[in-house]
RNA sequence: GGUCUCGUGGCCGAGCGGCUAGGCACCGGUCUGCAAAACCGUUUACUCCGGUUCGAAUCCGGACGAGACCUCCA
């Protein structure tokens, strides 16, 4: 790690902020539950995706060699809750009539398109929970001889009763089984359960089920949790490093992945549990059920019905980092505005210390500024202050540009590439591209002379009606000491 | 109902015992033919009531309000 700074992370497990020690030196394991692409991801799923994208790049910044590893869950997911089952993946590829593996690919490529257009740096790994049956049933077959697990009729569920003589559940949720079943006792039907508690490690197959997978305890699908724990551990081992997730995976996805690796492997699989917190709108979470949700693409053309004009993604990614991953965040048109205009400010700072001037000496620590960012990023990842020093830094550029301070050579080139470190790689954030359209440019030119003539001549109504003709069609014009621009 | 989290200025959002968070908006200024843009400066705050403390937005207790999880969910 080449930061002076530690870095600390908050631990769900613990409730603590912790300091970051990992297995192996230098060396980082990190696992995050991905998308079910039985539909498009929308705008709450992009901001978890977004979080640990940040994260896995502030990682790398530090110069941990991470190994990066986040599933694409393609199977369906049997529920049974209520007694009714339902298979999701299945479900839709009905309605569709079509093949489940068909809308699991559709759905793919989508996701990989937006993964480029948010600037998301692809993990090392994306397992699918498919290509991952037999590992699956290995790590079942592991829990059932360690005696955490009963076949009853073709299914397979987890013994949570004798887990816990051996084994604290509910240690990362904090829940208690007896608080649980008080809650849960008047609702369900048991079924084939022996305890309220135990889940489904596997499930036998329903005649309308699409997706069936062979086992040794006849066809079926697997539960919904060991996927996570059978590929983690094949990519990671049985332990690793850092397993991250929404906050509402906590319970029971991320607890039962806690039972399930101790149930055959003995341990905890994550030394830190990281939990990103949700996307809401007008106060409530963003999901499904409710309806309340976009998708990332229709911010980004304009088509959604929340917002009045489209948002490049680089500004709605800005917008998601100026939160904390631990906290809920708002989106409305309102704040995303100010961010765009926060945004654009900082993108002309940094486009403006490409064209300052050295000086014979430094009139201040470049060290010193930089310094409060790297210590932003160590402080469990605290994006917003990492933005809030890199506003600071871009208060400097203006200075030094108005001759009110300085910077060397030296310094000057140091602090240009922190920054665009900091901008590009750990924020994930492209400067703006100016559509460099040729045609464009000579028309512009010829434009701005013709107003520039009609000013000399203080023909204002000429030169006003220019400017607004050029303002209807989209294009701003910047009088200045230096001459006139346009964007 | 149970478990938990949170309530910060016009908006979003950091901070989490003493030190300006930051962005946007507002206001003032510089610049300008006038604008716009840009830059500079700047006002406004910690839901309420108690307690601990020399000192609390920050810790403790209570009230009110909001949300999450307990069911697929990032």
């Amino acid at each position: 790690m080449k930061s002076d700074h530690q870095l600390v992370i908050y631990n769900s497990l613990s409730g603590k902020k912790e300091n970051f020690v990992p297995l192996h030196e230098d060396h980082v394991g990190m696992y995050v539950c991905g998308p079910t692409l039985y539909s498009e991801p929308h705008m709450g799923n992009m901001r978890t995706f977004i979080n640990f994208d940040f994260i896995y790049r502030c990682l790398l910044y530090l110069g941990y060699k991470v190994k990066y590893v986040r599933n694409i869950t393609d199977a369906g997911h049997i529920t049974n809750s209520a007694g009714q089952e339902l298979d999701s993946i299945g479900s839709a590829a009905r309605s569709a009539q079509v093949q489940s593996l068909e809308i699991v690919y559709t759905y793919n490529v989508k996701f990989q398109e937006l993964q480029r257009v948010y600037n998301l740096l692809p993990p090392s790994i994306e397992p699918t929970a498919t290509a991952h049956i037999q590992e699956q049933i290995e790590v079942i077959e592991q829990i059932i001889e360690n005696g955490f697990a009963y076949v009853v009729n073709g299914s397979v569920y987890f013994d949570v009763k004798t887990y816990m003589q051996q084994h604290n559940y509910g240690a990362l949720s904090g829940r208690k089984v007896d608080e649980l079943e008080q809650e849960t006792r008047t609702l369900n039907a048991q079924g084939e359960k022996r305890f309220f508690a135990d889940f489904a490690l596997w499930k036998k197959a329903n005649p309308e089920d699409m997706q069936v997978w062979r086992s040794p305890w006849g066809n079926g699908n697997p539960g919904w949790h060991i996927e996570c724990t059978a590929m983690s551990t094949k990519y990671l081992g049985k332990q690793f490093d850092i397993h991250g997730g929404g906050l509402d995976l906590k319970f029971p996805h991320h607890e039962d992945e806690i039972a399930q690796n101790c149930g055959s492997f003995g341990c905890n699989p994550a030394r830190y549990w990281m939990h990103a917190n949700m996307l809401n709108v007008n106060g409530q979470k963003m999901s499904k059920s409710l309806g309340n949700y976009f998708l990332p693409k229709e911010i980004v053309n304009g088509t959604s019905a929340l917002f009045t004009k489209p948002y490049p993604a680089a500004v709605v990614r800005f917008f998601m980092l100026q939160a904390h991953y631990r906290s809920t965040l708002d989106i409305t048109e309102e704040a995303l505005n100010a961010s765009e205009k926060g945004f654009e400010r900082l993108m002309e700072g940094l486009s403006l210390l490409e064209k300052l001037t050295p000086s014979n000496s430094s009139s201040f620590e470049v060290a010193k500024v930089l310094s409060a960012a790297e210590a932003a990023i160590c402080d469990d990842f605290n994006a917003p202050i990492l933005i809030a020093s890199l506003f600071d830094a871009v208060k400097y550029i203006h200075a030094i540009n108005e001759g009110k301070e300085q910077l060397t050579q030296e310094d000057l080139l140091w602090f240009t590439h922190a920054m665009n470190t900091f901008v590009q790689d750990v924020l994930g954030i492209e400067p703006s591209k100016k559509e460099e359209n040729q045609r464009l440019s000579g028309v512009m030119d010829m434009v701005i002379t013709l107003r520039q003539q009609a000013r000399e001549q203080k023909d204002w109504t000429a030169s006003d009606m220019i400017r607004d003709g050029l303002e209807k069609a989209g294009i701003q014009i910047k009088d200045s000491k230096d001459g006139t621009s346009w964007s």
